[in-house]
DNA sequence: ACGGTGACCACTT
DNA sequence: TAAGTGGCCACCG
């Protein structure tokens, strides 16, 4: 969908915020709903800037499950908190069963949202 | 206006 | 299996 806000970065936190509780996607994923595959350093970059906005940014690790964004809250495990008040299971900055509780827009969302 | 930057990913040794 | 590397491209100064 074209509009006014729909720069690359407001289209990210827009998945972003879809996002279940005790779920979690990957950077990889949303780009490709984004239909930009091969841009997920893109994604990391938006979500470098989604700290002044109202973003479940936590709920975005990269494809191995590994928490790469947690130096960027503040604290050395606040994300990791985060995920845990959610029911994430947290091992070694690496989420568990990541193959049951991954989120994929390009199957959960409407493919037309944006 | 132009190039460095980056919370990644897939492919290659 | 693990480590290295190149591609990718929107943003901001």
């Amino acid at each position: 969908m074209a509009g006014k806000n729909d720069s690359f970065f407001e289209r990210v936190y827009q998945v972003v915020r879809h996002i279940p509780e005790g779920r979690v996607t990957t950077y990889g994923a949303i780009a490709k709903y984004l239909g930009a595959a091969r841009s997920a350093r893109m994604v990391g970059w938006a979500m470098n800037n989604s700290h002044t906005l109202e973003v479940p940014a936590h709920r975005v690790v990269n494809r191995q499950g590994l928490l790469t964004g947690k130096h960027h809250f503040g604290g050395t495990n606040v994300m990791q908190q985060l995920l845990e008040e959610e029911g994430v299971m947290i091992q070694g900055d690496q989420v568990q069963k990541m193959d049951e509780i991954l989120w994929d827009p390009s199957a959960e969302l409407a493919p037309d949202l944006y």
